[in-house]
DNA sequence: CGTAATCTGGACAGATCTGTCTGAAGGGGT
DNA sequence: ACCCCTTCAGACAGATCTGTCCAGATTACG
């Protein structure tokens, strides 16, 4: 009833959420109008009204659809590592493959809420967004056995916000490297699997026989 | 000739300086127009378009200003230190000191580097903050003895940059204690320096009346 | 085939924004 | 006093944006 068959051609809808897609997320949801929008889907004006009711309801749209799509590839790369900490960092690497993508723009939430005031339909998505990746982080984090399950996921939410902005700001897909290695030091220190006692200057070998194992800190690359 | 006095009336430069650094910063460089700059300022529209030239170098200008004020900042509290690791946490303290003041809204060149297109004004002076801020935590990486200081720099630096955004989204200012914990992680895991005392003074008091935590209603918990 | 829903193309209104221009007021230096 | 420069107040043009509306075309489906 919402959709339309996929042999035939898409609804209006669906390419008005593919066009705001690509036009919102590479130019800002603000700066691109509705006349931009429907010319590039190719649907009638009124078809964007009666079908969302308004641009500030087609940004919601676009922002769930990429809320959907972060969190189908997020939950596919942490499905394909065996340890809670592999997968903390899977999540890392997960995002530094988009750096160097040519569409790569940083984060569609974090963009689209610095275009709009708080309180607004977008606020909200973002609210859902960052609640969503906190809780699978907090979630992964309990499962390594961090002592503060979600002090570590804070930081590594830090992170990964950082990297986006960083990537988009400075153009350079390289930080994903840096990314992942400040997140597997980030583990480290809060699951203890290597050196981190305050007090003792005890050199690095910590990694006894029952120890996990211990794991380079400067993988990907 | 290109200021006044500051015993006499602020020139018409100052005051819209001044009134571009509360309207831009608080409510995003798009939204706010020109009416209203000047409006507030209360100088003539002709002032603004004589003085500056157009809107992008009344941003660009604002950006510039800002610049300088976070540079002093920081300047000052990294001499305070005496460490060279202290004084790359004393960065942190003092951008997490920002978090609680109500007037905060993230960092202005995020922001507006989010508004405008690439190759802009814009783009050039958040270019000119973010090569300085890094070449700050490279320079204090390198006294550090870190191993490799620019990829500690790097890591810091992403840090920063999520530990603002996480604060100006979430509404939450306790994200400075989560960052300068991260920051103090990833310094020992680069220097191997785990010097330590009791924990330092708090960076912000979280005690904020507005400020709660939000609860988006999320689904997939 | 016929009906009902959906979609289309475009005109239109109302608001807002940037930038220009005019004409006058004010203040300091010589 | 005179001159020069800055500033003020606001009208105005030109463009753009959101949202509404309408009559005709198209499509789905019984």
């Amino acid at each position: 009833m919402v959709t339309a068959r996929s042999t035939t051609k898409p609804s209006a809808r669906e390419r008005l959420l593919a066009a705001a897609n690509e036009l919102f997320y590479a130019e800002g949801v603000q700066s691109v109008g509705i006349d931009r929008v429907i010319e590039h889907a190719g649907v009638a004006k009124a078809s964007l009204y009666n079908t969302f009711g308004g641009k500030e309801q087609l940004i919601r749209a676009y922002l769930d659809h990429r809320h959907a799509g972060v969190t189908a590839r997020l939950v596919r790369a942490v499905e394909g590592r065996a340890t809670p900490r592999e997968q903390m960092l899977a999540v890392f690497e997960s995002q530094g493959a988009q750096f160097g993508k040519p569409a790569f723009h940083g984060c569609a939430f974090i963009r689209a809420s610095a275009e709009t005031s708080p309180g607004s339909l977008v606020a909200e998505a973002a609210d859902n967004y960052r609640a969503w990746l906190r809780e699978l982080f907090a979630r992964l984090a309990d499962e390594a056995g961090a002592a503060d399950p979600e002090a570590l996921a804070r930081q590594l939410q830090l992170l990964y916000d950082g990297a986006t902005v960083a990537a988009a700001m400075d153009h350079d897909p390289s930080v994903a490297v840096a990314s992942r290695a400040a997140a597997a030091a980030l583990i480290a220190a809060a699951t203890g699997d290597f050196g981190w006692a305050p007090p003792p200057p005890a050199p690095a070998a910590a990694a006894g026989p029952g120890a996990p194992d211990p794991l380079p800190a400067t993988a990907l690359g």
